[in-house]
DNA sequence: CTGAAAGCGCTTACAG
DNA sequence: CTGAAAGCGCTTACAG
């Protein structure tokens, strides 16, 4: 691939023998352009290796091919996935990506990013959060293009949200105790005050509701911590509930539950099933390499790219989106 | 902040009293303009809010603003931090990122990607790739732009490289040793063919050497993984070889060696020091959520936000670049 | 030190 | 269906 001089929508116009709005036109897909004319072009700009001029179409056109990217914060663990899976397809629309690492909460960062988002001309902004705790103010307002709110939510209803599906994956954590024979479940739930923690304990009731089941033992917050988890089955155990089964809202708790089950000697599963939320590499798996842990993976990168892809779609519509959790089995409960 | 008509350049001009052409002199550090008159141009900017258009501004100048970032596999764990280091650091000098990822090695994909890339205008590109194992084909003298490789090697001596310091790691990791007490140290490297696992080593018998020691017990060479650090260590142990301490050329190896000492009633670190490499979250995490291991931190997200940074530095000259590790400490080495 | 003018390479009403 | 022309909002030789 040799370096030449690249050619011009007018070198194209000239071989072709039109002019150069016609050369434009036939190229961009206008139809009010007779078929031979717009094979005549095609075939020069082939001949010519002809690509158009990104800057100048720009330039032209209004629209910069960028599209600003605000990140709460990319170094966490959990918005890292999304983030990437976002920017990666991103490049795949062929859309760069203008990313601003900072604290959406603060609003003296916050409005000298939207400044220059505004001069820079972008096509779109995603705004990325570190998970449906609470909610983020709406910038939605201060932008005359799309805007997405992905792995956050907004305060405005109207906004267009991409979030996990926190609701499905605890109806489907339950589900996957009941279908493995367990009757008996107990909760051990995130902290009192988080939006995913909450969901993700009403798709709980929602999968024991449909099967004919109440749940079981008292409702246990917890900061997500492994320590917290710990504890937390500690709790259960002493409450005197019997139960042959535990949905942890995350892997961290279900991980320190399992400590204090080894600890009072409970085997699991024969004794107690345990599920999480996460799948996270690292969490879910034990010291000897292997999984040790069933647990709903909430596809992270997964919805990072269908937000992304939102902003050149119809599917940029109000409202929440969510992303299908999926289930990975280990051996903390019994086979189907 | 409003949504108002945004200020032209010719705005500020006309409040300022001067040309078109003086504004925007003014306005871009150019030195033979009064101070007089830059400081009134400047005024009037200040009181329209101009910011210019970054379009606009490409079109004339004919840079983008945007550098194009091509990635072996975004997907990889150890890539992710690099390539995000280096994308937020972009952000942070007021530049897009054009991501492609794909298989740097498939020259089909890849003469798509360089075709979009110069059309795109990119005002410099990214190589990143997922480690130092071998060496990547050179892709410099496609474009006109500056290139830069980080975490991968280009065949090519003369591009611009940002890698690990994998030998300052290895001399790290083996003068820890020492400082806490051991003499005896055994290796357990890396595959026979990966330069970082070279590297590793070299920098290992640079310490030793520096310390008027010798490497003790034989090289044995491993794909990385916690199951052959296991065998490894169990090999090491039969051998015959006596030692004190054990280099493990990254964190898997250092885990799997660590199983085969409980097996065989070795406490570590008080009969065996242990040091691995990577100080990966999630692998030195033990179940109990503390750390476990001593290990080598490389330094990941500052190596990509590094070689982002090269691109507009001085620091964008031939050869290698190496990051500086730092040491994590843990329970695996005596303490000094 | 300042300004008039050309030009960056396309797109897009508009007229024919 | 096609083309001449204006225009996107800056930067940059060039002339003064």
């Amino acid at each position: 691939m040799p370096r030449e001089k690249a050619a011009r929508l007018s070198d194209v116009a000239a071989v072709a023998g039109v002019s150069l709005a016609t050369a434009s036109k036939a190229l961009n897909g206008n139809t009010r352009i007779s078929a031979a004319t717009r094979e005549r072009v095609r075939a020069a700009a082939e001949r010519l290796d002809f690509r158009p001029d990104a800057l100048a179409r720009s330039f032209a056109s209004g629209r910069s091919g960028t599209i600003g990217v605000l990140t709460h914060r990319a170094k966490n663990t959990f918005a890292r996935p999304v983030a990437m899976g976002a920017i990666v397809q991103l490049g795949a629309q062929n859309q760069a990506a203008l990313v601003y690492d900072g604290d959406v909460q603060e609003s003296k960062a916050m409005s000298a990013s939207i400044r220059e988002l505004r001069a820079r001309r972008i096509d779109g902004l995603l705004v990325i959060g570190d998970g449906h705790e609470h909610t983020s103010p709406s910038l939605t307002h201060y932008f005359d293009v799309p805007v997405t709110y992905i792995f956050t939510a907004s305060r405005d209803p109207g906004d267009v949200m991409y979030l996990p599906d926190n609701r499905g994956a605890g109806r489907m954590a339950t589900q996957h105790l009941i279908d493995t024979g367990n009757t008996r479940i107990a909760h051990l739930g995130g902290p009192e005050r988080s939006i995913a923690a909450e969901r993700r304990q009403a798709g709980m009731l929602d999968a024991l509701t449909a099967a004919g089941l109440e749940p079981v033992g008292p409702v246990i917050h917890s900061d997500w911590t492994r320590v917290r988890g710990a504890a937390a089955m500690a709790e259960l155990l002493q409450s005197g509930a019997e139960f042959d089964a535990v949905f942890c809202a995350n892997d961290h708790l279900a991980l320190g539950a399992m400590e204090t089950c080894a600890a009072a000697g409970l085997r699991i599963p024969d004794d107690l099933a345990l599920i999480g939320v996460d799948n996270w590499e690292g969490t879910v798996v034990d010291q000897a390499g292997s999984r040790q842990l069933t647990s709903v993976d909430l596809e992270l990168m997964e919805l990072g790219r269908l937000g992304a892809t939102s902003l050149t779609t119809t599917d940029h519509t109000s409202g929440e989106h969510l992303t299908t959790p999926t289930l990975a089995l280990g051996p903390s409960t019994h086979p189907a």
